[in-house]
DNA sequence: TAGATTGTTAATCGATTAACAATC
DNA sequence: TAGATTGTTAATCGATTAACAATC
């Protein structure tokens, strides 16, 4: 069995995305090489962990006294996590925050090209964000069938967030980008990944609230 | 020593705010109890985790076979997390995500007040992002130690992010939103939270190859 | 060669799940 | 009372760290 057909531990998936970043500022800083200690350091981590996350890649590079060499190390982990694959991902939702994620730069820059907007309100269709028109929800199912969308990322209010789901499950898209809070149900074979910055800030605030505390 | 003086382990505390939510909602829909295997299901988690989660902070509610009282559950949770606590926060960067953030609804209803929105670029400055106008960073010092500011929101591109984060840190700034891809330096007492859409949508995109290839 | 670094195994640590006595 | 549910202990599972032989 091939090494990449494993599924990655959330943890491994999350850390190797972040030594792709690293791997592609040192390159373009001209640098060749590249040590698990070096990556731990710039990253914060152990280089134990380090090395046990690059042993879930297919990579080839022979051990040396200098450790990776850049172009492998960023060639592997490029193709273990699909990151050279152009994901297409529609945005439902065109409040302040679908509307930013519809134009926010980075994405297409990293591969994801959002390639529809859509709301419920009537009275949104038709306006512009960025270069793309917001469509009607009634809309989405058309549109779908005839573009392939990989990605349907959710920023609708949390009471909207299932029905959202179910309709884009319902037209054939495999993966989810849950921004809203609550959880929503999808069945098996459907991917899901929540990433909710009210959560983020009061994690945020909880551990401000104890740090001020034991400084006393 | 007070239970709640205890650092919550990232993944209770995360599910802990998720059950502030569900316990929310449930309320104004008039439910009374609310039991651990309830909390499970609507969350996709398993009973044991709702209760030893539940165990970890200040919760005065008696065995019943009821479960919880819905008005103590939230009372607890809300206090335990300092979910009760107004923080204030300024968005550093102007850009889409920036102005996003700054506009975004859901924080003040979370108790997050973004109080002031900052760019580098000195052509932003004056422009109105909501009833907020895009100030410079110049200014930035001398606004911190006017207004009691917990929480600085960093939106910029990851080559500015540890400058950011070192000129929050510097003027007292607590806790920190990290949004850009990399990883930033603190010293220890500062409280740095990440939320990286791209990372997340890297880790969908990751699954859904699997998934698909799985089903071959 | 000698020092540095990998890849991997074993040990530790932490988080989740199972089990069950206590009890409403 | 009998069934349901909690709170907590013990068991399992998984992730991180340490250690070290192999080797460039």
């Amino acid at each position: 069995m091939n090494i990449s057909e494993k599924q990655l531990p959330t943890p491994v998936l999350q850390r190797l995305t972040q030594y792709i970043d690293l791997v592609h500022m040192l390159k373009s800083n001209g640098e060749k090489w590249i040590s698990s200690k070096t990556i731990a350091q710039s990253l914060g981590l152990t280089s134990s962990t380090v090395r046990q996350d690059l042993s879930h890649i297919a990579l080839s590079g022979s051990v040396s006294k200098h450790g990776y060499k850049l172009g492998d190390l960023q060639h592997a982990l490029t193709t273990s996590l699909g990151a050279d694959v152009i994901r297409h991902a529609v945005v439902i939702g065109a409040g302040n925050l679908g509307k930013a994620l519809a134009l926010h730069e980075e994405f297409p820059r990293r591969g994801f090209i959002i390639c529809g907007i859509f709301d419920s309100d009537p009275k949104k269709a038709g306006k512009k964000a960025g270069a793309l028109t917001i469509k009607p929800m009634s809309t989405l199912k058309a549109f779908i069938h005839q573009k392939p969308v990989d990605i349907g990322i959710i920023a609708v209010p949390s009471h909207a967030a299932q029905s959202v789901a179910d309709m884009l499950i319902l037209n054939g898209v495999p993966g989810l980008l849950n921004l809203a809070p609550g959880h929503i149900v999808v069945p098996k074979g459907i991917c899901v990944v929540n990433s909710r910055i009210v959560t983020s800030l009061r994690e945020l605030s909880h551990r401000i609230t104890l740090t001020k505390r034991n400084m006393k």
